[in-house]
DNA sequence: TAAAAATACTCCATAGGTATTTTAT
DNA sequence: ATAAAATACCTATGGAGTATTTTTA
């Protein structure tokens, strides 16, 4: 199994560019530091370094894997800095809010659909259960999916993937999905995704964790599309830079429009696709063994018929 | 070093809630399991199970730690994914442009700080550079700063913070903080930061990253401000449905308010403090013996004047 | 040929297993 | 008394070191 301390090495040897003299730097010897960046290697699957005699640089699998290493290794030492630094600093009452989550109802939302729900949520809660303590999760499905699995999360909505799940869910409300481009390429494609070709743009595509938790969704449209061309973007304000600048174009659900900071605005045009690609479901789901069933039973039917009356604007 | 291994078998335990039954299912003995949490639990300095002869259930802390024990091993899954499943499925040729950024101007910037600068970034680049292939990273400030030191990003722009630097930066501007808060709570404030006792409302908290990139800030405005109670939130579309629902009020650098979809609207308020907290740095930070130097220089110039002429709005 | 990484081989630290004890109700 | 976790002790795998070989400009 893999070990942290592979992870740390590794950026060493990103930083020294050589082997032997990171092994210098991390005390060790080189043969052994070699080893290590073998093994991690091997337990990922793909090269790191690309080796020669001057020294070692990063592959590109090297340079996609880094800042993962750095998130990985700093998403620990960000938890513990929250849970030892934090509760010495003389808010030992006051700061324990943060970690005291043991018995709160704790309701897990996908990052994109946060804007959708949580107002809803609230009112639910506020008008059934005044007094209980609740809190948000915010990340990406597949976490909220874990979450739930692992009785992190009591609740959970996101949208549905080709994951498999290991508790109780059922589908809330079905999502389309919309094309957002400048104002320009609008008129070029005329509501009909065919027409894209005659752009002559990237599509812009948004990288981890999007794309890991979507890849076969990604892969349908990417080939419904013959798309060849796109731009890696890892981030929602940058997505927004790029398509108000005319730099490109993306397919999203239309629940992922409330991420755009003043949507809608001259520069965008939002394009519904409606049949010509399928739509995506948004889910709810929760452990039946739950100690939360009836404040979750009463959110998921209130939701349901809220939805009913009003469409996702 | 710890071991990833024993943060799957944390989840298990987690998940099974008693170590014979985790030990069953992972195949190994009941003591191994033991002590393997237990390793755990002294290299993350603190406890994550509350034993008894029922079985265990997750401390405070075991709770906390547990979305981060699940995001650390999704994320190197979720870079495994796109290097290895992708790279396989008939876009050889086109998906190559994930990760095949080895020779990309990589320009890294703090998440809130994406919709200030990268459209001006990108005009200087289109400007100066037409033919140049950049690409944008977006993180938070420390995985920022470690991306230059790691060489993972030629360029870094982030709020200046307590960690140490060991490359070259320097300050581009200077923010300053504003409080936000709902309509009503505005109008008992009075632009007076020591009138918020008079709100009987939590302080809005963001979670980490943010918590460990700021812990001197945070501290210092808690003190400041006297503020005993608070709600943890860990993302922005949360944090403003709780503004605009009136259950707190945030202190924030002016530039965050860039994160909120459809800011100002009508039911929220913002209140510069200027003179009354300190104002935080917006640095600007590259290893001087980077391939792109030029890039940068130039860079680093238009958005020193261009900030000069106006402020940030 | 020289400067770097890889390989071969030995040794010991530690993770895992077995048997047993402790704990709490 | 029982069902769980912890402890003691032994064993064996694998990570680290030393010495040496391979690689490539």
């Amino acid at each position: 199994m893999m070990d942290l301390e592979g992870i740390e090495s590794f950026l060493t040897v990103a930083h020294k560019k050589s082997i032997s003299k990171a092994a210098a730097s991390l005390h060790i010897t080189q043969p052994t530091l070699s080893t290590r960046i073998r093994k991690l290697e091997e337990s990922l699957g793909y090269t790191l370094l690309e080796r020669s005699w001057e020294g070692v640089r990063l592959s590109n699998q090297g340079y996609y894997f880094l800042p993962y290493a750095i998130q990985l290794l700093r998403e620990l030492s960000n938890a513990s800095t929250v849970l030892t630094d934090f509760n010495v600093s003389g808010y030992e009452t006051s700061i324990k809010d943060v970690t005291n989550n043991n018995k709160d109802f704790k309701i897990g939302i996908n990052s994109w659909l946060a804007p959708v729900f949580t107002k809803a949520i609230i009112s639910v809660l506020s008008d059934h259960f005044p007094h209980l303590e609740y809190r948000f999760v915010t990340r990406p499905t597949n976490i909220i999916k874990e979450l739930i699995h692992y009785d992190g999360i009591h609740l959970g909505i996101y949208y549905h993937n080709e994951q498999k799940t290991n508790f109780y869910h059922r589908p809330l409300i079905e999502d389309d999905m919309v094309l957002i481009c400048s104002d320009e390429d609008s008129a070029i494609i005329q509501n009909n995704i065919d027409h894209i070709y005659k752009l002559d743009k990237p599509y812009l595509l948004f990288d981890n964790p999007i794309l890991a938790n979507n890849t076969n969704l990604v892969n349908s449209i990417l080939s419904r599309l013959n798309i060849n061309r796109f731009q890696v973007v890892d981030d929602f304000n940058v997505m927004t830079t790029y398509l108000t600048s005319g730099k490109g174009y993306i397919i999203l659900p239309r629940t992922g429009l409330f991420q755009f900071p003043n949507f809608p605005t001259s520069r965008m045009k939002m394009i519904p696709l409606g049949e010509q690609l399928p739509s995506i479901g948004i889910h709810i789901g929760y452990n039946k063994s739950t100690l939360f069933l009836e404040e979750i039973k009463i959110i998921e039917q209130e939701l349901s018929t809220f939805f009913k009356k009003e469409n996702v604007s």
